[in-house]
DNA sequence: TTGATTTGACCGCT
DNA sequence: AGCGGTCAAATCAA
């Protein structure tokens, strides 16, 4: 039944959202979401290769190699992922305390909304907030080695090209509840020569949650979805190992820390290794180029911060 | 026929 | 008020 309550509205000038990333740093100083969203960079990038490189290696020992390299790599990428998430949800939790449970009452658990829920069977439409996002830059926003379905198009304000919205496949049989958008830069025009590829920026939503991923294995459940998701359901439902208290994070932090830049390099340490194996490619040895380089550097600045996180170093700069 | 995409409407949030 | 994310009927394509 089509809706018939015509309110469209027209566009008008406004500040473009999108190009402000929020909740960028903790109270206590020891934020890792940069360090997360760059690890996920090089995961998305990872995935983009394999898409790209596996169909066209051949069948033989080399191709073999090739792909338990980038399964490696993406491996130690979920390990350093995962380890960070724990961390932040813990973060989290623990803010949500500070502040009374706040977030909560946006999610339909406030007492005005259970009475329009009672009445009608209203939508649930959350605005997310990019506390729990990745964004990257690609010529090839589809090859991500996830498989996702179109739900919507809009135009942005301020922008020439649309947005478009993708929720994963598996969303309804798996429950998973990770979507994407996808919008063509502005300052980037592809030719047809293939000279200058149009790019799109991709923003990640969430973790997949399906085992039909790039790895096939279950990944992580967000961790740092507790900002917005706070309502949680049974099948999405995810238990830390431990509890954590309510103060002492900066230690725990340092402690687990280590073991992401050691995951992170051991990354990076393949990627070198697979970018002497494979044949010139431009835009493979480009990924490859991208993801050998970033791993270690921007890691290392997130394990000096640790160092200076009980004297309140607080600025992240331009990540 | 079925699954994917398109597109106008709806709704939460700022 | 209006922007942006999501829903869902209509449409398209295989």
């Amino acid at each position: 039944m089509k809706h018939n309550n015509s309110n469209k509205r027209s566009s008008s000038v406004a500040q473009n959202p999108s190009s402000v990333t929020a909740d960028q740093c903790s109270p206590d100083g020891c934020d890792h979401r940069p360090a997360l969203r760059e690890i996920a960079r090089g995961q998305s990038l990872v995935a983009q290769l394999r898409a790209i490189v596996l169909p066209a290696l051949q069948a033989d020992e080399r191709g073999d190699l090739a792909a338990q390299m980038l399964e490696g790599i993406l491996d130690c990428s979920r390990k350093a992922t995962s380890q960070l998430q724990l961390l932040l949800s813990s973060q989290a939790r623990d803010d949500g305390k500070r502040r009374g449970n706040k977030v909560s009452s946006s999610d339909g658990c406030s007492s005005k909304a259970d009475d329009e829920a009672n009445a009608k069977p209203l939508r649930q439409h959350k605005r997310r907030r990019f506390g729990d996002s990745m964004s990257l830059e690609t010529p090839v926003p589809h090859y991500d080695g996830h498989q996702w379905r179109k739900y919507g198009q809009k135009h942005i304000n301020n922008s020439q090209h649309p947005r478009s919205y993708y929720r994963c496949t598996y969303r309804q049989e798996e429950k998973c509840k990770a979507t994407k958008t996808v919008q063509q830069r502005e300052d980037h025009y592809g030719n047809s020569n293939g000279d200058h590829p149009a790019m799109y920026t991709v923003v990640y939503f969430g973790q997949h949650t399906c085992c039909k991923g790039p790895a096939g294995d279950h990944v992580v459940v967000e961790a740092s979805q507790v900002s917005t998701e706070s309502q949680s359901q049974s099948s999405s439902s995810y238990a830390p190992p431990a509890a954590h208290g309510d103060s002492s994070q900066c230690s725990n932090i340092s402690v687990t820390c280590s073991s992401v830049v050691a995951e992170d390099r051991q990354a990076s340490m393949e990627s070198n290794k697979l970018l002497d194996m494979l044949p010139a490619h431009d835009l493979t040895t480009d990924v490859l180029f991208d993801l050998a380089a970033y791993a270690p550097l921007d890691l290392d600045i997130n394990w000096e911060m640790d160092a200076y996180a009980h004297s309140g170093f607080e600025k992240f700069g331009d990540w």
